[in-house]
DNA sequence: AAACAATTGCAAATAAGTTGCATTTAGATT
DNA sequence: AATCTAAATGCAACTTATTTGCAATTGTTT
């Protein structure tokens, strides 16, 4: 597995580091989205500044290795891109859970055929919003 | 006109003043999604602090007169909550275009009925990127 | 008109993210 | 294996968006 990461760096153009390697761990172990500061506390040992976390959370998002996830928070997420799915956010407590229904494309198809501006669409970003039962309960 | 916003600030139990007026003026006219910082340009000869701005958003969106829009920019847009619809934004320029097409409470149902943490949602967030002609000639 | 809470302005603080530059390191070259 | 170079990292300082505390002002109710 460790294999995997290096390869996904390497395809990238990018050099293996052990910086590098440790911040994809993080998101290959935790499935849900993280932002600069989690990866950050997670990596406290190794020491890593976290100015070199955001500069690598963004060439990542930019090779397409990661993708931004909008959660109404302070602060961005991101996610390893590979298997495509969405969220639901709870609006009180923050807490996320992932789902995979997914049916856009064919949306982005009549969207693009009645859009003067736009010719394609390359991405989409969907998340739904509700409170959830722990919250509900208070 | 001037009538129905003075009246959306008391039925939400605000006070009437003039720069909330303006405010809620700046997005019943442009119709786009904007920032705090576009709204501070729009009324720069009223001099209204930005402090008061960021305030009186948050309060909107807080009884429900606005909603936020994530454009993935660098600051956070809001439109108002009226009439529902989504965009597509220029991943290059960041133009917006709007679209009214919308079938996500079928996808919403489905999507609580196989979850585990949440039983309603109470609203979503749908963006769709793209580049748009003008930025794919260059 | 008085009274009171809500609204606004101002200054200062916070928090997320970026930039410039010097140092280090991975990996190609010899 | 030693050398070399561009890429990667750390550090300090900066920028930009947004928030907070507090005093002054204003809208509404009586």
């Amino acid at each position: 597995m460790k294999e995997d990461l290096s390869n996904m760096l390497k395809t990238n153009g990018f050099k293996v580091t052990p910086i590098r390697l440790a911040i994809l761990k993080v998101f290959s172990v935790d499935c849900e989205p993280v932002n600069a500061e989690f990866i950050f506390q997670k990596l406290k040992k190794e020491k890593v500044n976290i100015v070199t976390i955001y500069r690598t959370l963004t060439s990542f998002e930019n090779a397409g290795i990661l993708k931004r996830v909008d959660l109404q928070k302070d602060s961005v997420y991101y996610e390893m891109s590979g298997h495509h799915h969405h969220h639901i956010v709870c609006t009180d407590c923050g807490l996320v859970e992932g789902f995979e229904e997914c049916d856009l494309d064919y949306l982005s198809d009549k969207v693009i055929k009645s859009s003067s501006k736009f010719n394609a669409i390359t991405k989409h970003s969907l998340e739904l919003f509700g409170v959830c039962k722990k919250c509900c309960k208070k």
